[in-house]
DNA sequence: CGGAAAGTTGAGACTAATCAAACCTAGTGG
DNA sequence: CCACTAGGTTTGATTAGTCTCAACTTTCCG
C-alpha cells in the first residue's frame, strides 16, 4: 500500500460518520473499530480490524460509520482515487480488491446472524471470529474492552463477562488474563455457536 | 430490466444459500424475502423486497442468503453478465446500478442498529421503513405474515403482535386489518424509534 | 504507593420468550 | 348459505434470560 504510516491515539477518530471517504486504511499495529452512536449514548460497533487488515473497502461515498483506534494504531492511508486507477490497468490487484469487499460482506452478513442467537452463543461466536484470524494460535489476545465486544455482540459488560467466566467455568477456554484467551475445545465453541 | 418475468408461487425458493449469484431481480408484483436459517430451524430475514424493488444488485459471486417469494410473485430476471456488459459503456446505468448497491448497504447498516434496540424501537422502525417506501400514503400494506416480521427484527410473533397492540392502544397507530396498518403519528414513532 | 480504568461477581428487576388457549379470516365443500 | 378447516393473529400466565445496580477485585501507570 502507498502513504504513509499515521499514529492515532487509543480512541482517536480515524474518520467520522457520514464523512467523505477518500481513503483506503490498513492496520501495521493496535487495533481499530467501526462504529455508530445513538444519542442517547448507546453505540454499535460494526467491526474489528486488526494488524494485516485493510478496512473501508466496501466503503460508499460517505462513511455509514466511524472508525476508531482501540488503542494506539499505526495506519497506512491511501488515496481512494489513486487505488482505483491502478485497479482500473492492473485487473489482478482490482480482483484483490473485490475479494476483500466479498470477505467484508460476508462478514457483515454472518455478524447479522446474532439477533438470533443467545449470549453464550454470541460470545462463542465471537471468539471463534477473533481465533479465525490466526487459525493456528490455540490462544488469542483480544485488542479490545468488554464493552467494546458487549457493544459489538449486542450485550452488556456484565453479560460478555459472566460467559466468559461460565466459558472458563465449563473447560472450553481459560482466562489467561481478561485478555487472552485460551481455547483448549474449539469443537465444543463450534457447537455452541450452532 | 430485460428478461421475461417469472411466476413464483408462496414460499417457492427464487435462489438458494450458496447458488451461484447469475441474476438480477426485480420484484414486479407480490413481495420477496432473504433469509438464512440454522439447522435447528431459527430463521433470519435480511430484508424485504416490494413491487419495483431490483434486488441482489450486491450479490457476491455465490449467495449469502437464500430468496424466496412471501406470497405469489411475479419476478423480472436480468442475466448479470448482460447487465454488467450493459454498465461497461453505458456510465449512467453503470450509476444506476451502484447507487442501488449503495443504498442496500445502507439498508443493511441501518439494520445491524436493531441489536441494540428494544422490541417497541424494532417495531417502530420497521413500520417507518416500510412506509418510506411510498411516504406519502398515511396507511401501509404489509405483505409479511408476524413471523417474517419476528424474523426481521429477532423478535417473536407473541412480541410483535403484543407490541403492534401496545402502539395501537397508544393510538400511534391503527390496525385497520392485521395486515393494513394506519401510522396515525410519525412522529411519536420517530420518537420510539430513537 | 495511590488512583483510575477495566473486569468480575452477586442480587433483584424487568423484558421478552415460552407455553397455552382463544379468536379471526379466507377458503372449501356439503 | 353455513359448517368446517387451516393458517394466521391475538391475548394471557408463567418462566427464563439478560439487564441494572451495586460492590468488590484486578490491572495498569504515573
Amino acid at each position: 500500500m502507498i502513504g504513509a504510516s499515521t499514529r492515532f491515539a487509543r480512541n482517536a477518530e480515524i474518520y467520522g460518520e457520514d464523512d467523505p471517504a477518500e481513503y483506503l486504511y490498513q492496520v501495521i499495529s493496535g487495533a481499530v473499530r467501526t462504529c455508530r452512536t445513538l444519542d442517547d449514548g448507546r453505540r454499535q460497533i460494526g467491526s474489528f480490524y486488526l494488524p494485516g487488515d485493510i478496512f473501508d473497502v466496501e466503503a460508499t461515498e460517505v462513511h455509514l460509520a466511524s472508525a476508531e483506534a482501540i488503542r494506539e494504531a499505526h495506519v497506512v492511508v491511501a488515496k481512494r482515487s489513486a487505488v482505483m486507477a491502478r485497479a482500473e490497468y492492473e485487473k489482478n490487484f482490482a480482483r484483490q480488491l473485490w475479494t476483500l469487499a466479498v470477505r467484508e460482506l460476508q462478514r457483515m452478513h454472518e455478524h447479522s446472524m446474532v439477533l438470533m442467537k443467545s449470549a453464550e452463543e454470541r460470545v462463542a461466536g465471537f471468539l471463534l471470529e477473533m481465533a479465525g484470524r490466526n487459525a493456528a494460535a490455540q490462544s488469542i489476545e483480544l485488542p479490545m474492552t468488554r464493552q467494546d465486544i458487549a457493544d459489538y455482540l449486542g450485550l452488556t459488560i456484565e453479560t460478555v463477562s459472566r460467559t466468559l467466566s461460565q466459558l472458563a467455568q465449563s473447560g472450553t477456554i481459560a482466562l489467561e488474563t481478561s485478555r487472552r484467551i485460551v481455547l483448549r475445545n474449539r469443537v465444543a465453541l463450534s457447537r455452541i455457536n450452532a
